[in-house]
Order: C-alpha cells, then structure tokens, then sequence
DNA sequence: TATGAGATCAACT
DNA sequence: GTTGATCTCATAC
C-alpha cells in the first residue's frame, strides 16, 4: 500500500472543530521523527482559554497570521507546546498537539527524553515537544514543508471527547479529542 | 495513588 | 507581583 497523502495547508483552512478530529491518527514527523497523533485540544478565538482571546501580542502573532504553520510558545517557563494555525487569516485558532504513539526515530526521542518507558516519550504536549526537537525556532513555520511531514490518517478510527486539561478558565467545553483507548493518552478520557 | 514544591518566562494587574 | 494550554521528583497515605 502507497505512503499516505500528505497534508496539504488547505487542510487547516477549517474550523478547528473539524480540523482537530481529523488529526487523530495522522502522521506528525519533524525531521523524520515522530509518530501517530492521539491526542489534540482545540483552542478557538472567542474561548476565554485561548491565547488570542485578549487580542495580539507578540508571543501569539503566529496565531493571527494563515493557517497551517506551526504556533510554538513556551509553558508554565519550562516547557515548549506545539499548536496547528487554523480557520482563516486573523481567526487567530488553533489545536494543540497534546500527545503522540512514537513509531519513528525512537531512539532519537529516548535520547533526548531520557526516559525510557516508550508510553511516556510524548504523552503531553511538553514532553513531545522534547522528543520531537521542538523550540522556538520552528513557531511560524510552515506544516507540510520540512522539517515537518504530515500525513493523513489511513485507518478508520474511534475519536474520544472531553473535557481540556489543565485550564482555569471555560473548563467546562468538550474541545479534547483523543484516540479511543489508546495507551499513549496524557491522561485517558472518562467513559 | 495522591498531593506539593520547584523550575522560570511572558502576559497581565 | 501573580498566574498559567506542564512535568518531574519527593514525600505521604
């Protein structure tokens, strides 16, 4: 069977909604690392939880700007976070890429990790920023040029919903999807 | 299994 | 000065 297609920017030019169970079980590699996406968070301009919501700043401009590049900032001072560009130009909404089931370069995850338990390598957004490699230098980039490759989901696949995780604020919305059952979940989805 | 501290940066009050 | 789209390690049950 033929690689999966690669997805193509216009894939983003969607309401985040539609965008973010799409990803569930999609290819995400950075420079050939990476693995299956089986877990996303969706982030929506008038979301009081969303970094656009009070308006731009300098961290969020990537947010304002086209869909389908790379939102990278940095969490809690620790830790960096990826988000896809979503919607249309200034709808300033995105999806966090919240945890992947690493299937290519584990080695080069491990190593840069440096744990071992493979369930742990990207199961949250910080830890698979440090195992794919990713820091500021990637936020504005461009998704379906390298170092990123993205390919479309083969298989049909079960989609979880619930609450985000994390937040203070519109804790209630349902905008976390995941893939049903997997063991590579931050956290899995109550029943 | 669960809770708490610490790391440390940008936005906001 | 406080807070947050987090994670790890330590200590307590």
């Amino acid at each position: 069977m033929a690689r999966p297609a690669l997805i193509h920017r216009d894939f983003f030019a969607r309401s985040v909604h539609r965008v973010a169970p799409d990803l569930i079980g999609a290819t995400l590699l950075v420079n050939g690392v990476g693995g299956l996406i089986v877990e996303v968070e969706a982030y929506h301009h008038t979301d009081p939880a969303a970094h656009s919501y009070g308006g731009r700043t300098e961290r969020n401009a990537v947010m304002f700007g086209p869909p389908g590049r790379a939102y990278v900032y940095r969490s809690y001072g620790v830790h960096w976070c990826l988000n896809f560009v979503c919607e249309g130009e200034g709808s300033a909404s995105a999806v966090l890429i919240r945890a992947l089931e690493p299937t290519e370069g584990l080695a080069a995850m491990r190593r840069r990790r440096g744990v071992k338990n493979e369930r742990l390598l990207c199961a949250g957004p910080g830890r698979l920023c440090e195992a794919l490699g990713i820091a500021r230098r990637h936020n504005g980039l461009a998704l379906d040029k390298p170092p990123f490759e993205l390919r479309a989901r083969t298989e049909k696949i079960a989609v979880a919903i619930g609450p985000r995780i994390g937040l203070t604020r519109a804790i209630e919305l349902p905008w976390r999807y995941g893939l049903k059952g997997s063991r590579f979940l931050s956290r899995p989805f109550r029943a």
